[in-house]
DNA sequence: TTAATCCTTATAGTTAACTCTAGGTCAAGT
DNA sequence: ACTTGACCTAGAGTTAACTATAAGGATTAA
């Protein structure tokens, strides 16, 4: 099985090496391996499971709350509802916030402000 | 012309009154008048606007960025275009937040990843 | 006239999310 | 064997956006 080093997942997400080890500190990968030496290593499947991450992050959600989240899949199907649940939210909170743009967005388009 | 005190647009848009003056201080409420004694007095227009700055935090912009379309705002018709196109801009970003969203959404609900 | 609400400046504290440094380990190439 | 580069940890530093306090003063409603 194919695995990738901290620099290489680093740089296929878009971000540093130091953002990875402040997640794995904060307990955002659990699930990431290391090396008898030490070194974390990344499978396709962790890869995947940071990008849920990302999008969580995009959405405007905390780490904290996303540590929740990671922990709620280690208690496995049990808490299947609660991540549901919780996608649900966030796809609410976008929403609203895609209405609140569309409007604000008609504001603009019908000159109704200026200064 | 009805006019509100900071606290009363403090409650109306449920933030606090430290956060009105260091919006004001950081210039995102240059329009804002001011009793001869000092005190700020707020049109039903100015809180119409910092609704819409409030909607533009909602999209993830930071307060400097804010400044800067507070400022184009201050240049007059001249600065329309790029008015118009920072909203759209923003409109792509909520769009594409919200697509990644339901790109997400559907993983979870295939049950495709798991711990 | 007294209490509430506002103002200022200045300064300090807080939280989240990084971002970096220092000092050390480890594995591969020459 | 040795050097180089990527990795490790602990912990310090940074930035944004508040959030609050203090000190001192003005205004306004009851």
């Amino acid at each position: 099985m194919k695995t990738y080093s901290i620099s290489e997942v680093a740089k296929e997400l878009n971000l540093t090496a130091y953002t990875l080890r402040y997640y794995d500190k904060e307990g955002l990968m659990p699930f990431v391996e290391r090396t008898p030496s030490g070194k974390r290593i990344f499978t396709e499947s962790d890869i995947g499971f940071l990008k849920v991450i990302q999008c969580l992050k995009l959405t405007g959600m905390p780490i904290k709350d996303i540590k929740n989240f990671i922990a709620w899949c280690s208690d496995g199907d049990s808490t299947l509802q609660q991540r549901y649940d919780m996608f649900v939210d966030r796809k609410a909170t976008v929403v609203a916030q895609m209405e609140e743009l569309k409007k604000t967005l008609e504001v603009i388009e019908h000159k109704t402000f200026y200064i």
